[in-house]
DNA sequence: CAACCTCATAATCAAATGATTATTTAGATT
DNA sequence: AATCTAAATAATCATTTGATTATGAGGTTG
């Protein structure tokens, strides 16, 4: 975000950010992140709870900005996360905010 | 957003993202990235492009998730942002934003 | 204290976004 | 070919979100 921040890779950089910014969406991408292998479509949204329908627009939305990748076999689609990419997001953010959590636990005491 | 991304953790996950997938909170952080000062919230909407109240919401709401820190000096509120966050969540993203465009690019040879 | 400055807040409106339901497409199976 | 399954797409609706305008609250300066 620092350098040449030009007006068009805002754009990009917001649409990133958008597909990480829906509970829906984070809830799938926590279902990636805990299961080691790609899983299909249908699974992803059993998991995280989503309709079908749902869960196929959320998890498109992932790929198009380049979270995830889809891999089709046969009848099912199969799905996985960009990495190390998600794992870094991950951690830099969830670092963030359980810091947080924390310090504005301790002003509580 | 990897070990125990429980469900309230992923609100907090989902707000600080929010707060980064909008254009003009995007030129925010732009503008106070690029100034190596603190910058007062009219010199933000002046640099930014943004109304008075629509500055003072934006900024309020980066200061809400923990991005940017505010420093009242008498009349004027003086804005900066929280290091090194905002920068590693910049490089990161950047980097993977115009790798992206560079291979996008290159497909159409 | 009166006029002024900087910022915050409230109300209103238009636009964007997510969920649902239903339908369609494509592949697999019988 | 007919059927079944998995996934994508379309249409619709309710909710959320951002911009604007106007106003109010603090602090400063003449």
């Amino acid at each position: 975000m620092s350098r040449q921040l030009t007006d068009p890779m805002i754009d990009e950089v917001r649409g990133l950010f958008s597909a990480l910014s829906d509970t829906s969406r984070l809830k799938v991408l926590r279902t990636l992140l805990e299961s080691k292998e790609p899983l299909s479509q249908g699974a992803v949204a059993k998991a995280a709870g989503l309709s079908q329908a749902n869960a196929s627009k959320h998890l498109s939305y992932l790929v198009r900005v380049g979270l995830a990748k889809r891999d089709p076999d046969g009848n099912t689609v199969y799905f996985s996360l960009v990495m190390p990419l998600v794992s870094d997001l991950c951690d830099l953010v969830c670092g963030h905010v359980s810091a947080r959590a924390k310090t504005s636990y301790q002003a509580l005491r």
